[in-house]
DNA sequence: GTGTTAAGTTAGTGTTTGCTAGGTTAGCAG
DNA sequence: CTGCTAACCTAGCAAACACTAACTTAACAC
């Protein structure tokens, strides 16, 4: 019998590893009806009992992978955005929040298709990673924006929705990118970063100069 | 044989609009691939062959409902807003503006959703949405940033860079209303339009003056 | 009434789906 | 070399799927 090529044996680990890799792609990329374990299967290297071996349903690998991507971005901090923050530079602070939110849509638009899907869907665990990544960020940039108020150098507005509408201004720009695989953002990302962070403080900022 | 009930007998048209009406609200909850032709069927109240009758096939029924939704929304101008506009009023003409949008967003979540699952599931119609409806949004709201800033209201900031940016403080916020039914938001709506606009003006006005 | 049209139904078609029983083979321990 | 564990396959099940052939019946014109 032709032995198939040279397709190593992996253990129980690699093996899932490779399967879950292999889920996330087809999963974001058409949706959890919309991908059969035929598939699946073919994606990952092997046939379809070898995934039952792993997971007990589709809908268990489905579940596994939103649980994955959850816990995978926990690590979230940045040494430049620490840096700005504890420098009080503004500027840098928020410039480097908006290239690190929309670098993440970028690398990220599996996971961001992932997520909508999910969410879409009525996931059970779709708020998961909002309630455990999303709030968490909100969290650490309303903090940063009330601690600045209270230091004088930002207006008396609601640190929680100034918080929510300068990640609208940027996030929103991702989720278009993530969900058209729009590339044209791309080029002028950084002029927009800029027009938005200066939109934004100078429309919190107390003093009355002008920040370019 | 028991007739069944009283089901009138509809003319096409009548049918056809019945059975786009269901499957707006299907295709909205569950997807393309999530929804099955029974479903469809039996949500139109009517049987599988009457489907076929009208929609040469599920997914023509789709590609209808999709295409029926951008033409529904051409007559998108709104008597307050040209007012706001003609009185040159900047606040009421933002503050009007996202409430527009995050109004539309509430109403019509079904259609949100629907065109976020057509967008993901790369339907050839995604698109036509935006180039219809957005784009001539964002050409709008680009057109009356331009304006102002030659008048000398706004600094010379990007208008259109700025148009998005705005656009997304005020979306992104209807967006997560619409994907995860988070009914939270109405109650600080219109706190939230305050503090995002408060922000936008100040952070491209001209003047130095604080406004609020 | 009677004939015609078309809205509606019943009862399937072949295919694809998620999933599995049972057998095969690689890799390591002794 | 031998035996055992577990990774992996072949082959196929029952159910659900999109879709249809063939029949029935309501509604209107004359």
């Amino acid at each position: 019998m032709a032995r198939p090529a040279a397709r190593p044996r992996l253990t129980a680990a690699e093996r899932r590893a490779a399967i879950v890799q292999a889920a996330i792609r087809l999963f974001a990329e058409k949706g959890f009806e919309g991908t059969t374990t035929r598939e699946l299967a073919a994606a990952a290297g092997v046939t379809e009992p070898v995934l039952y071996q792993h997971f007990a349903t589709k809908r268990d690998l489905y579940t596994a992978i939103i649980e994955s991507t959850c816990e995978v971005e926990q690590k979230s901090s940045d040494a430049e955005l620490e840096a700005a923050r504890h420098a009080g530079d503004d500027r840098r602070f928020f410039t480097r929040l908006a290239e690190l939110v929309l670098d993440w849509h970028r690398r990220n638009s599996d996971v961001v298709r992932l997520l909508l899907f999910s969410g879409l869907g009525h996931h059970e665990l779709a708020d998961l990673f909002f309630q455990r990544q999303v709030a968490v960020y909100y969290d650490m940039l309303t903090g940063y924006l009330r601690e600045r108020i209270r230091a004088g150098a930002f207006r008396r507005i609601d640190p929680y929705l100034a918080a929510r509408g300068f990640t609208g201004m940027v996030a929103h720009q991702g989720l278009a990118m993530a969900i058209f695989e729009d590339r044209s953002l791309e080029k002028v990302q950084r002029k927009l970063i800029q027009t938005v962070v200066a939109i934004f403080l100078n429309g919190i900022a107390k003093e009355r100069s002008q920040s370019r």
